[in-house]
DNA sequence: ATAATATCATACAATTCCGCTAGGAATTAG
DNA sequence: CTAATTCCTAGCGGAATTGTATGATATTAT
């Protein structure tokens, strides 16, 4: 019951292009550097984003990548999604792969876990993200 | 971000138990026909719950397993977390094993996520689940 | 006492998933 | 051209998952 790191880290990639958005195209180093991710890694995961459609990428010298669209328009569900998959807690949420299914009454249990982290990933933007953030940086400056 | 047969087995494991309380030991045995799970393999999850002191076990021939408790006394959670151990999305929630956590604003999300799946297990009980039980057989019968 | 039944304890094996690392091809700015 | 950057594919070591297999130990019916 755990999210892999490869969500975590595309949310923290995700965020860090939300907050360093400058107009010009942000290198998957500088965000590598940044969040102490694996530039590796961090390319493996861009690329599941990128063909989501949900960067730009500019290939080339002084290229990187920028939000297709503004952080409001991406949730942390959409996001998550991308790498984990179904947040479902067990497939049989999703897929009738189960021949117990019909009569199985621990499937509303899962249901019911399915439906509150649907709830919350979906109520929660990147622009929230990056409100959060100003308000922690904020706090520490003081 | 799914919950191990372990898991699922322990909460079918329990149910099962509930669901045929005759005043009589269940054994394995039946359950595992039942559930149509290996009972080898329910042998090493029940031993979990019983160590738990969720059960009482009485040995030998005629043996088996009871709940010692009522059905309304245990949660979705309770069980899940003897099978599963903690619930949290990641690590963080629970440790602070992570040397960005204080600016992390990611952390707040894996914190409502936290809360969510907890407020669901936690509100379900074992009890619950044998009514839900009920019911659909009764839909069934009809 | 013996046979049957049940729990308890390990070990291990197949498979899958995780969390990367590595190398190179394609593209572009300067 | 050259350096910087994205893009693509492959592999790999370790851990977890999902069981099986084997046997030991305890209890009870007969």
């Amino acid at each position: 019951m755990k999210i892999s790191t490869k969500g975590r880290y595309a949310l923290r990639l995700m965020l860090d292009l939300a907050i360093y958005d400058t107009g010009e195209p942000v290198s998957l180093k500088e965000i590598a550097v940044r969040q102490e991710i694996s530039e590796k890694y961090l390319e493996q995961i861009i690329s599941l984003i990128n063909k989501a459609g949900f960067v730009v990428s500019i290939r080339g010298a002084n290229g990187g990548y920028r939000l297709r669209q503004p952080p409001k328009a991406y949730t942390v569900g959409d996001i998550l999604r991308v790498t984990e998959g179904s947040l479902a807690p067990v497939s049989c949420v999703e897929a009738a792969d189960c021949s117990r299914r019909d009569f199985c009454v621990t499937n509303r249990v899962w249901q019911k876990m399915d439906e509150a982290v649907t709830e919350v990933v979906d109520g929660i933007t990147l622009a929230d993200l990056v409100d959060w953030n100003s308000e922690m940086v904020d706090n520490y400056v003081i």
